[in-house]
DNA sequence: ATTACTAGGTATCGAGTAC
DNA sequence: TGTACTCGATACCTAGTAA
C-alpha cells in the first residue's frame, strides 16, 4: 500500500517510471531485498505491471492499482474535507447550454421538487465549473445519499433520476442536483426558490462559494 | 497507520469517539488483542489520546496524529489532484495584522526579491484565508520546493527564511510565500509588483481563485 | 549494474487468560 | 462486558549470494 503510493508519487499513475530496488528499499526504508519482494507482491496482486529491462526494471500503477488509491484517497478526502457543517466547494458562474430551465419545466420534476425540497424552485439552474482540489471533493456527494428525485417518463421520453443536497451558496439558500447516472464532470447546478443570478449580482466568470449540508 | 485513518474516519480526528478494541479488530481484520496493541502504540507515539472510563475507552486523535493523517491526504493529492500546470487554491481575502508590510519593507528581504523574482514588490502583502478541501492542498506547497528566500540578521533581530512560488491570482501575477519554519496554519500570502488588492478591487471576504505554478 | 533466491533472526499476531 | 498481559506460531525483514 504504501510501495504503490509511492510509486504513484514518483508519476507511476500515469507512466512508467524507473525504480529500482534498491531505490525504492531506500525511499521506504527497507531493504533492498524487501523492496524487491514488495514489487513482487505487488506484481502478484495485479496492482501494477513492469517492464523488466537488463538494466533496470520500469514500473507502473494497474487500473486497478490506481483504483486501490483512489478509494484511499477518498478516505481522506473524508476525513478532512467533510469538516464542520459540512462540504465547501468552489465554482465559477457559467451559462450553461439553457437546458437546465428545460428540465425545470418539467411537471415530473417540479412535483417532486415541491414536495421534497418543499418548495417550488425557479424554473432555471444556476450552472458552476469547478476545478482543482474541489473536483475531487464533488466525488464525495456523488458517493452520499441525497434527497432521491425518481426518473419518469412523458411524452416518449425518459427524464433521469437525481439526488438533491441542501445547500447555501454566497449565503443564499440552495439545493445542489446530482444527476444519478452521471459521468465525471466539472459541472454542478444549483436550484433555488429565487433567481440566483440575479438575487446576488452574479455574472459569467464569478467565483462563489458553496456549502452543501450533508 | 490504518488504525489512525480509521478512527479518524469515525470522527475523531474532531472529538473523542467509543472504540472498543473489539470493534477496531473487527474493522481492521485484526484481533481484539492486536487492536489493543496498536491503540498502546499510537499513544505511545503521541498520536491520540484516551479516555479510558471502565465500560469503554474513548479516543481520539492527537495534533500530532491529525498532522500525519493531514501529510499523507497531502500525497494523495499530489497524485491526483496535481495535474496539468499546478495546483489551484481558493481563499477569502482577509486584513492581516499589517505585519506582511512591516517585512516587505526590510532590506534584507527586498534585495532578495529583486534579485530572485525579478521585480520590486509592492510592500505589503494580501492575506487569504483558506478552507475545506483547499488547506490540505497548502500542504502540497510546504513540502515543495520553491524559490528560495534566506533568513538574515538585521539591528539584532534576525528574520527567518521563506520559499516562493509564482502563482496567479485571478489572473494576475504574483507570488505566493511559504514561511520555511512554519506549521499548519489557514493563511497564505501573497506579493505581486502592484497593489492586488486595489488592482483587483478586493475587498474583505472576497472569494479569489490562485493558481499556483510548480 | 541489476533482480531475486535461500537461510536465519526479529517483530508481529492471536489464543488463552488475568484483571 | 471491557483492556491488556504472556507466549507459542508465523509472517516479515535482512544478509549473503547467485544469475
Amino acid at each position: 500500500m504504501d510501495t504503490l503510493k509511492h510509486i504513484a508519487l514518483l508519476g507511476g499513475a500515469d507512466a512508467y517510471v524507473a525504480l529500482s530496488s534498491r531505490e525504492l528499499g531506500r525511499a521506504l526504508g527497507v531493504s533492498q531485498q524487501s523492496a524487491s519482494q514488495r514489487i513482487l507482491e505487488l506484481l502478484e496482486a495485479d496492482l501494477i505491471v513492469r517492464d523488466l529491462a537488463v538494466r533496470k526494471q520500469r514500473v507502473r500503477l494497474s487500473p486497478k492499482g490506481v483504483e486501490v488509491l483512489r478509494r484511499e484517497h477518498a478516505d481522506y478526502r473524508r476525513i478532512f474535507e467533510l469538516g464542520e457543517g459540512g462540504l465547501h466547494v468552489h465554482g465559477t458562474v457559467t451559462s450553461g447550454l439553457g437546458e437546465g430551465a428545460f428540465y425545470m419545466k418539467q411537471r415530473g420534476y417540479k412535483e417532486q421538487f415541491r414536495r421534497k425540497l418543499g418548495f417550488e424552485p425557479y424554473e432555471g439552474t444556476l450552472n458552476l465549473r469547478v476545478s482543482g482540489a474541489d473536483l475531487s471533493t464533488l466525488d464525495i456527494l456523488r458517493e452520499e445519499d441525497g434527497i432521491l428525485i425518481e426518473g419518469f417518463s412523458d411524452g416518449g421520453r425518459t427524464f433521469g433520476g437525481a439526488k438533491c443536497f441542501l445547500a447555501t451558496v454566497n449565503g443564499a439558500d440552495a439545493c445542489v442536483i446530482v444527476p444519478l447516472r452521471t459521468h465525471h464532470t466539472d459541472n454542478i447546478e444549483l436550484i433555488a426558490r429565487a433567481h440566483l443570478r440575479s438575487k446576488l449580482g452574479l455574472a459569467d466568470g464569478d467565483l462563489v462559494d458553496v456549502q452543501v449540508r450533508i
